[in-house]
DNA sequence: GGCTATGCTTTTTTT
DNA sequence: AAGCATAGCC
């Protein structure tokens, strides 16, 4: 393509299109028209990150770029959403062939079509977290280790972040201290195993499997070399280290590499992501220019003073600050309540105010929380008062039991060796087989290293199998098979359709839910996936059943298309920090300002306070017009009313010095470590927790 | 095998 | 407070 002259910030580099780069801000401009060469854009809150993105890719187009040969990834679908959005908006049709999406789905796309390079299996599974904790559970019920010795959750998070360090079960088990090393290590292997067995990869792997491809085979990596000749990254500061090499591998020769975020926002540590890919940009690709845009057009001046008095607590950033292009405005409010209830009561009240006098609607509202157990009292009371809100970052619709079923049925059609699933729906609706056969079945599938479904297959060499139990797997088995759901050709509604009518799942939803309101709202799940599909089908060049379980797996964010977003706009939000990064909302009550929770007690002792500094930057950077933290003077948890103390942001905020005498969280036991003696202490000063016992059973 | 009652634990954040 | 696992009953 056309080599593209440097010129000094403000001058447009083309002929065409020079609207592109009106109304841009000289930081700005600069990041857009820098087409060639490694980029790093240090975007601070609010200042037009996301129009940058979209600017520069259709600047790059304009200038000659071919469309296809762009790679835009992105962390969440509903920013890979919002990008194509935008950039359809500035380039019209041809945005369509930037390829955009996020890292999982870019990486799940790659695999599929390179399955047979790596010796994958040509249909495999992707199991989310929640299915990659019940194969860990296997996994250690298949070496026998007990789950009082180490909570499964806490199995399954080590594996995940030592998957996301590339790490390797070997590298545990060789120079791991302790016996918790050692048995992570055992069971990640095991782990491994039932993956490979049921032919399933887990989200983690999806990112690993590609850079496998990528680094070990050269002609598959000089392809997608010479297909990308732009890549772009967005929210940088989340990337881990296989995200890393995946960038590295597809643009480090080219070196069109532009990517763009913001240290301060890293929130995602606890998950792989590594703060220092953002901080060593510049040592990884030398000679990248960096581009850092500090004007916030989002914020009045009270607002950003308490971010950035926030921030630069934090020892190791890039360094700099927002300005505020907006100036002047309320001072921020902090308040203190006597308990949750209070809080919560106070936070309606005050929206009450600003609606009766018609300044604001509640879509302009957002109550932020650290944790998901503080929405609780604000549901109630914004229910009490009419008041229309959305919880982002609740349970998912993905984590409800109905449509976890489905799903489960569906992968199963897809993937008869799909563990996970096959013990999830083989008794649903009842069909026999009990527990007891169960475990029968699965201590021959761990005996012989096969998967569940083959053991059930073998019934005849395993013994003491209920006839019943049998007959019930091979009644499912039997319906996937001739219910027609993997059939291709009809159409894949009708087919679903089907399928639960034969496997009898309505009734089974009637049977478990007598209470109409219950059942109805069960029903509503089925029926949205049926939804669902018919969107699949309406979008999907090349509908599938295939396609259509592999987005349904990886949307597993928020992001529900339109429907969504009508109902947001008019409706309070209710979320967490972590899902408000990105956003903006005019008035926010960041609440539940309390060590312990915000810095978050068990945050703190596993990865030191930056990264709730961080979060706590987040939530103040997206108010807009007015901010209000609060803390509750008392907070239950688990039940029971305890005294708090005021969270050290607070003081922060307002420039003010820890007063004396002033105790935080104190240092806690290691996070992994069984909190068996986890009553509150008096008087914080004591350092190390007495060695936790152990529980017998 | 299936269902209910009881007792115990507690995940912070999500692709 | 609530969900989950286990035990115990039908």
């Amino acid at each position: 393509m056309a080599s593209i002259r440097r010129s000094p910030a403000g001058a447009s580099t083309a002929v065409a299109n020079p609207a592109l780069l009106d109304g841009l801000n000289p930081s700005q401009r600069e990041a857009v028209s820098t087409t060639e060469g490694p980029l790093l854009v240090l975007a601070g809150a609010g200042t037009g990150k996301t129009r940058v993105i979209t600017t520069r890719i259709a600047h790059l187009i304009a200038l000659g770029a071919d469309p296809s040969a762009i790679l835009a990834v992105t962390f969440t679908n509903k920013a890979a959403g919002e990008m194509r959005e935008r950039v359809a908006a500035l380039v019209g049709e041809r945005a369509r062939e930037v390829t955009v999406g996020t890292f999982h789905a870019f990486c799940a796309r790659v695999l599929r079509e390179n399955a047979a390079v790596l010796g994958l299996p040509r249909r495999f599974t992707i199991c989310d977290a929640s299915d990659q904790l019940s194969a860990v559970k296997s996994a250690m019920r298949e070496l026998r280790v007990h789950e009082t010795t180490m909570h499964p959750s806490a199995v399954q998070a080590r594996i995940s972040l030592g998957k996301n360090r590339m790490d390797t079960a070997e590298a545990f088990l060789d120079n791991g201290t302790g016996s918790r090393d050692q048995l992570v290590g055992s069971v990640w292997q095991r782990y491994r195993e039932i993956l490979a067995r049921t032919r399933t990869l887990d989200f983690d792997d999806l990112l690993l499997e590609t850079v496998r491809l990528l680094r070990d085979h050269e002609p598959v990596r000089d392809r997608y070399r010479a297909r990308y000749r732009h890549v772009l990254v967005d929210e940088y500061q989340d990337t881990n280290h296989p995200q890393y090499e995946i960038v590295r591998l597809i643009g480090g020769e080219h070196r069109n590499v532009c990517v763009v975020g913001d240290d301060d926002q890293s929130i995602y540590g606890w998950r792989g992501a590594d703060v220092r890919k953002i901080l060593g940009f510049h040592r990884d690709f030398t000679g990248a220019k960096v581009v850092r845009l500090q004007t916030n057009y989002r914020s009045t001046r009270p607002i950003l003073d308490a971010a950035n008095n926030v921030i630069r607590h934090n020892a190791s950033r890039h360094d700099k600050a927002l300005e505020s292009a907006r100036g002047g405005g309320e001072p921020v409010h902090f308040v203190r309540l006597k308990d949750e209830t209070a809080e919560a009561a106070f936070v309606v009240e005050q929206m009450r105010k600003l609606l009766r006098l018609e300044t604001a609607r509640p879509g302009d509202f957002a109550i932020l929380c650290r944790t998901q157990v503080q929405f609780r009292p604000f549901e109630g009371e914004l229910r009490a008062n009419g008041l229309p809100y959305v919880v982002v970052g609740g349970m998912s619709f993905f984590d409800r039991k109905e449509v976890r079923d489905v799903v489960a049925f569906l992968k199963l059609a897809v993937n008869p060796r799909d563990e996970t699933s096959l013990l999830r729906v083989i008794n649903t609706p009842p069909r026999g087989v009990g527990k007891a056969s169960l475990d029968r079945v699965l201590a021959f599938a761990t005996e012989q290293g096969i998967s569940a479904a083959e053991a059930f297959e073998r019934a005849g060499e395993c013994g003491g199998l209920s006839p019943q139990s049998v007959a019930g797997y091979q009644a499912l088995r039997s319906i996937l098979e001739t219910s027609g759901l993997v059939d291709a050709g009809s159409d894949l509604v009708s087919r679903l359709e089907r399928f639960l009518e034969v496997v009898g799942y309505r009734e089974e939803v009637l049977r478990l839910y007598p209470d109409p309101v219950a059942r109805e709202a069960r029903w509503a799940g089925v029926l949205e996936i049926l939804n669902f599909a018919e969107n699949h089908v309406r979008r999907s060049p090349r509908p599938s059943l295939d396609g259509f379980l592999e987005e349904l797996t990886l949307q597993t964010d928020d992001g529900r298309g339109e429907e969504r977003s009508d109902r947001r706009a008019d409706a309070v939000t209710l979320m967490t920090l972590h899902a408000a990064k990105g956003l903006e909302f005019p008035h926010v009550f960041l609440v539940g300002m309390e060590e312990g929770l915000l810095p978050h007690a068990r945050a703190v002792a596993e990865n030191g306070v930056d990264e709730e500094r961080r979060l706590a930057y987040v939530g103040i950077t997206r108010a807009m017009a007015t901010l209000t933290m609060s803390f509750a003077f008392e907070r239950a948890k688990y039940g029971r009313s305890a005294r708090t103390v005021p969270s050290r942001f607070l003081y922060e905020a307002q420039g003010e010095a820890l007063p004396a005498g002033w105790v935080g969280i104190e240092q806690s036991a290691p996070a992994d470590e069984p909190a068996a003696d986890a009553k509150p202490r008096r008087g914080g000063r004591k350092k190390a927790a007495p060695r936790a016992r152990r529980k017998r059973a």
